[in-house]
DNA sequence: CATGAATGAGGATTCATTCAT
DNA sequence: GATGAATGAATCCTCATTCAT
């Protein structure tokens, strides 16, 4: 506001609207914890005793309970391509191998993280209501971003000669589906194995196959 | 009903409990369409007028809403087991590979005609209430059951040399991960491919893996 | 239901028929009741608690409140049109002036006992959002029915010789807003004046005019 | 609000009080837009974002929202008695006829301008909370004080030879009731006609009465 | 057994009001 | 004085469940 200020320069109102990120960010960490516990089920009460607010406030910062949870949505996904984008980045001199162990390192992991959050958003979007129709949409965006990658990758792979061509298009998908099917047997399972002992039989399977050579 | 009755002799309530059963089964079909459509938003008013009865009779077929649930995903659990045994029993004589490939189209036109009832139920269960742990076990006992039959067939696999042991306790989860994800992806994509289109690669990635021999 | 029966025959589903209706009507009535004394701030739970049911029951009844606004105006509508036509076909044989005092005295008495309902339709017609356009065409529509009856009689009092026909097109406006008014006063007036303390000098007024002859 | 004050002499701090009272009058004015369009249903919000202000701000200058209605009755209410004095004292010299058509034309003018609010308030009093009697009595006195000037009024027409003396207690009430049906059908109408229209039949059924001389 | 009206606890949402900045 | 985020009581509406007919 003046020059003596400590913060440095500019950004005048940045602290106000700092704030107010934060918050939308808070709520929707909460909601989130409160969504993995309760599913459908939990309530605006709940999740706004959990940031620690009144209901009122949630109202303040998301028109409604659906766009709270696409606003998660839509969050979450930018967060898991932002770190997938990473990985790629970073492991760019790799074999196709390691950075696809790389890869799906990662989202094994963001899915761990927030596995219950998507099981809810599926289900979600499997409803099909023409009120939801955008919700669907943006979900399989979502996710067709993440194959995009994995199919840039394969390409490296083709060129590699580590994969087989022909069934190029069906990697991505088979991949993700193990990756998914991966996280629910974990949450399912009362102890959960460690992430890269179910990983490592997975890629080993995927790419040497079941039958031995 | 009475003595003048037409049915001939013996089992005199059967045909009332056979009204009975097939009523009990009329509202489960009713139950699992009107949940395919709207999901946990289902109405019991929604099932019953599918049903084409009143609200009423419902509560005389099934405690309450939960019990209905519960008795739908045991029948369905049950019919896809009986169908699982029937696939195998007669493919009993055909090596692994076909075997397992009867297998997973068993499970995938299952799993196709039922999915949103299963995907509702995984959701349910995934929601970690005290209430709801007996339906929880319920839930994984049945795909313990099925895993079970897959590595039975695992066994064979290994004994034909198909199948390299020491992945082995791997397979059965690897290869439903892929199926419900195979049915998942069907449902999210606007023009479904046909079954055999997907199961085809599916295998050939299993078995052979994607990278080239 | 059966031929021995003590209800004569036919109309077999007439008696629940009969009751619904009875139902929806005192659901009404609760409804005025409670909108007079409480204005727009009527909750739903206090008709369905001067009804003595509870809310659920009035939804099983009406749409939501809006609904049930709409039909409390569309009965209380019907009601008073088929009093002034009764009180019109029963005066037919008299001179206009008498018929005029007994039409006006059918829409005040009506409007008397219902005109806190009036006055807050009224005032909800005048609130212009799209979303209740339809109902004010169902308003202005119920007036216009009014009017109509008004002129019609106008023109009797013409032929007699009783109205100067130039301005003839005013009256029925006039006469009404008149009528509501009085409505109004003795509303808000601590002690009313009877009925007809208050009609003989409007119609004098209205008839010889102010000025003396 | 000191000696030292640049203000010469005199009303030290009458800069700052109209500052305030202007902000108090932009608050009503807007305030009354609002509420004319969406009655009852306006909120605080609303009304502070048509003024250019917060919502606290408004809590600056009104104890609450009943406080604020109520400035705004008595603020209008008064702006009324002194158009009406003014009208009076300028056509002190005129013949009764002629000076009511100006007092009526005056209230006619102010109705229109500010009916949504009239009746808001209206409707408002109407509600027989105990909470409201006050407000009740404030309205019923703003009225009493036109129907005073009517008497009045009345008294000259009586003296000219222009008014029955009979019915006069009548005459203030029967006009005012016209006036406001008068604005009423104005606003329902889909297209109002010019006001001078609609007075000239209104004060020649009057005067002179529907029947023919 | 079937019916379907009644129940009422429960949840999403709104909005007047407060108060720390 | 102005701001506007936070508050939470209040209200509409839903729907699983019951029970008299």
């Amino acid at each position: 506001m003046n020059a003596r200020s400590t913060t440095p320069r500019g950004k005048p109102q940045s602290m106000r609207m700092r704030m107010k990120e934060e918050a939308r960010a808070a709520i929707l960490d909460a909601a989130e914890q409160v969504l993995s516990e309760q599913g459908q089920a939990a309530r605006m009460d709940d999740i706004a005793a959990r940031v620690g607010v009144s209901v009122g406030t949630l109202y303040n910062y998301f028109e409604d309970r659906q766009q709270l949870l696409a606003a998660l949505r839509d969050t979450r996904g930018r967060e898991l391509l932002a770190l997938l984008d990473a990985e790629l980045e970073r492991s760019l001199q790799n074999p196709y191998r390691a950075r696809l162990h790389g890869f799906l390192r990662c989202i094994l992991e963001h899915s761990q993280t927030h596995f219950r959050l998507l099981s809810l958003l599926l289900e979600d979007s499997l409803r099909r209501d023409a009120s939801r129709e955008e919700d669907l949409d943006r979900h399989l965006e979502m996710w067709r971003e993440v194959s995009l990658r994995l199919e840039h990758l394969g390409e490296q792979g083709i060129q590699e000669g580590a994969l087989r061509p022909e069934d190029a298009p069906h990697y991505p998908g088979l991949l993700l589906d193990m990756m998914y099917g991966l996280v629910v047997r974990q949450l399912l399972a009362k102890q959960p194995s460690p992430t890269e002992a179910l990983l490592a039989p997975l890629l080993r399977c995927f790419l040497e196959g079941a039958a031995p050579r």
